[in-house]
Formats: structure tokens, sequence, C-alpha cells
DNA sequence: ATCAACCTGAACATGCGTGTTCGAGTTGCA
DNA sequence: TGCAACTCGAACACGCATGTTCAGGTTGAT
């Protein structure tokens, strides 16, 4: 007996504790690469694909699908955190100093193909997922628009009298939101990005001593 | 035999076409308020709520229920209607005149408790219902903001560098995210309503003519 | 060369929600 | 009063994706 290749307890994922991906058998890692490869590229197009699906693009059998993957819902954690992940890696050859606008115009560049793109993938993880978890996944991203967020407030760019945590969510939202009105047909993916900033750096920025209506 | 009591060719809803729900008989109009009341609440509070937990809600058997809501899907799209409708009457007796700006703010204001309170029923028809239905059936809503939008714009308080679309979808986007930070208890429900207005005010203003970093 | 780790297809177990049918009550309405 | 409209629960038909097990067959590491 053989059967299934769980490392001992079979907890869950691949990649987290037990046999470490790494100190595996060559053909299992590349199998499991395979597997979010294709998963990856199957939820992309269609938000709920099925394990079968997946397992079938991605030239591996079902079982050995299950062998990596204990769960359906494992697996979409894990191309969700892989794909966010290679959204890190992106940000991470991303300028994010100087003028605070001027880096998030160029963090919101760096992440809006991503986003663009995998948009699907995010919604598979939404019916999946609990709410708390996704936002766990995004913690470094999240992180990194704080970051600037903070700074461009202290710096005097960024307005102070929103919580700080609602305008990390505004940078999110409008991005999130692109993507779906590109996917409708309703928005350019060239213009995208230059229309997210512009819209971003408006919201962000501090609020002007009003002229109002009348009263000089 | 009388079994199903479908008014004739037994389409769908129950609300369109076929017997006009004004001319049914009174206990079945009673079951489907109260199907369509039991729906909402449910779904308001499970975003996957079964067919069966709805009907017993509603006090009503599940044959009744697909009686008179022949599929699932059909019963969601009349939930979310019948909620849009709501907010819907709410902006009726909303003030949408005058300066652009004001009216904006009022009418996040008249649409935020429902956006909010209902926000789970949104979440299941994106699970249900095609985007595009979705859309459809915010049409009404969608018009009011894109008519103040719009003129906001021709009197020079908004932004007219950016496809008008795009501020009307920034304008949604921004009230569900507050409504998801709001559910997930980063953000206050009683200042949802003045924070989601002033950063929209802030990025439809038209952009200032920006004081660059330096080159005075 | 050897053995464990790994892969495989097929079949099975199953759970779950949907939608339908049946046969027999109620109840509104004229 | 009487009939059609309406309701009821229970049972069934079903599809369908998930997860498991079986009984071999490969392949990678040492």
């Amino acid at each position: 007996m053989a059967a299934t290749p769980r490392g001992a307890g079979g907890r869950s994922s691949a990649q987290r504790a037990a046999t470490p991906l790494t100190e595996r058998r060559a053909d299992a890692r590349r199998n499991i690469m395979a597997i979010l490869d294709a998963a990856q590229s199957c939820l992309a197009r269609d938000t709920d694909a099925s394990v079968a699906d997946i397992a079938k693009a991605a030239g591996v059998g079902r079982v050995t699908l299950y062998g990596h993957f204990s769960t359906r819902a494992d697996l979409v954690d894990a191309v969700l955190t892989r794909t966010v992940e290679q959204a890190d890696v992106a940000l991470d050859a991303t300028d994010t100093t100087g003028d605070p606008r001027q880096a998030l115009t160029r963090l919101v560049g760096a992440s809006w193909q991503i986003v663009h793109q995998f948009r699907s993938v995010l919604q598979a993880a939404q019916r999946e997922l609990p709410a708390e978890r996704i936002r766990a996944v995004h913690d470094r991203i999240l992180r990194r628009v704080q970051t600037i967020v903070d700074r461009g407030r202290r710096v005097g760019v960024f307005r102070d009298d929103l919580p700080e945590r609602w305008l990390v969510t505004t940078v999110f939202s409008l991005m999130h939101a692109a993507a779906e009105d590109t996917a409708a047909g309703r928005l350019d993916a060239e213009d995208a990005a230059r229309i997210i900033s512009a819209t971003l750096l408006a919201a962000l920025a501090p609020p002007v001593a009003d002229v109002p209506t009348a009263t000089p």
C-alpha cells in the first residue's frame, strides 16, 4: 500500500508544515507547480472551475491533486496566496520611496496587471474562503499601501481627516472595481492604471480649504 | 388536480407578466410577500441560505415557494430587485437638486442604510445572477448617480478629465467597500456615510492646477 | 538494484440542494 | 354554496462535485 502520499498527518496545503516542498521528490514538486499553474489559469477563466477540470488542465490525475491539496478550499487558498505573492514580487521591484503620490502611482501601475488578470481568482476565493483569511493573505501588500499612505500623511500630501484604514480600503476597492469594469468592457485596460491613480490621488489629497458657495 | 398554481405558461417570477400579482388571490399575495421578506432577511444573514431555509422562515411550504418562484435564481432576482426598489423609493424622497456636491452627499446618506443592511443580498445575487443582470437591476439608481455627476461636470464642480462611467463606478464601489469594512468591524456604521461622502467629493472634484514637486 | 515515494484511472460513497410529483386538505371569492 | 385557486408535507428523482479507496504501475533517490 502506498496510496495517497500525505507527508504524515496529512494536514493540508503542500507548502506549509509537514514535508517542506523543498525536500520532496522532484516529480512531486513538478506536479504541484503544474497544478498551481493550471488552477490559476482555470480559475482566472472560470470562477468555479471544478477540481476535475483543474486536474485535467494540469495533466494530472484527480487523485494526485487531492494528494497535495486535501480540499478544494485548500487549493484555492494556495492559488490565491501564490498569486498575491507574485504581485508582491512585482512590488519588490518597485520604488516606493520619494514623493508618496508618485510612489502610490507606481504601486498602482505595478499591481494593476495582476489585479486585472487574476480578478477571478479573487472571486473564487471570496466564495470559498472566509473574509478574514483573504485579508490575511493580502497582509503584506496591505502593509505596503499603508506604509505609503502613512508617510504621505506625515508629509502632508495625503489627507489626515479620515481613518487610515479606510484610505487603504479605498485603494483596494478602486483597483478591483476597475478590474470589474474592464472585464465588463466598460473600461479600457490600457487606461485603467492612469485613471485609478488619478482618482486615488484626488481621493487621498488633503481637503482644500473649501471655498463655500457664497460668503467671501 | 390543482397542484402548483402557475398562472398559465408558468414562466417565472411572480410579479412579471402572467398573473399580475394584483389580481391574485389574497392569500397568495400574502405568501409572496412573506417569502420575499424572509428571503431578504435570510440572505442578509447568510449569503447562501437554502430555499428550504427561506421557505421555513416564511412559514410556507417549499412547494408553495416553488409555485411562485420557479427557481432559486428567480427568487434571488426578485429579492434583489425588491431591495433595490426600496432604495429607489428612499431616493425618491431625496432632494437631488441644487449643488451637485450636496446632492451627492444626500444621495449617499439616503442609500447607505440599505446598502449596508443588505450587502449580503448583493453578494448572493453576484453568485447566482449574471453581472449584466445585476447591472440592469440597478439601472434606475445608476441613472440617478449619473445625472448628478453629469450636472456636476457641466457646472464645473466635478471633474471632466475621466470617463463619466468610471466616476459612477467609483461611487458604487466605495459604498459597497464601506459596507464590507463595516461588516468586518473595520469601520463604524455611524461614520460611514460621512466618510464615503468626504472621499467621493474629493475623488470627483476637478483636479487642481497641481503644484509640482519643484519648478516654481 | 532496491524501496519508498509517487502517480494512475476507475469505481464508490455521499452529501446536498434543487426541482418535481402526488394525493389530500384549505380558503378566498362570486 | 361551490369551485377554482391555493397550500401542504412527504417522497422522489437527480445531478453533480467533492472526497476516498483500491490495486496496480512508475520513477526518483541512495
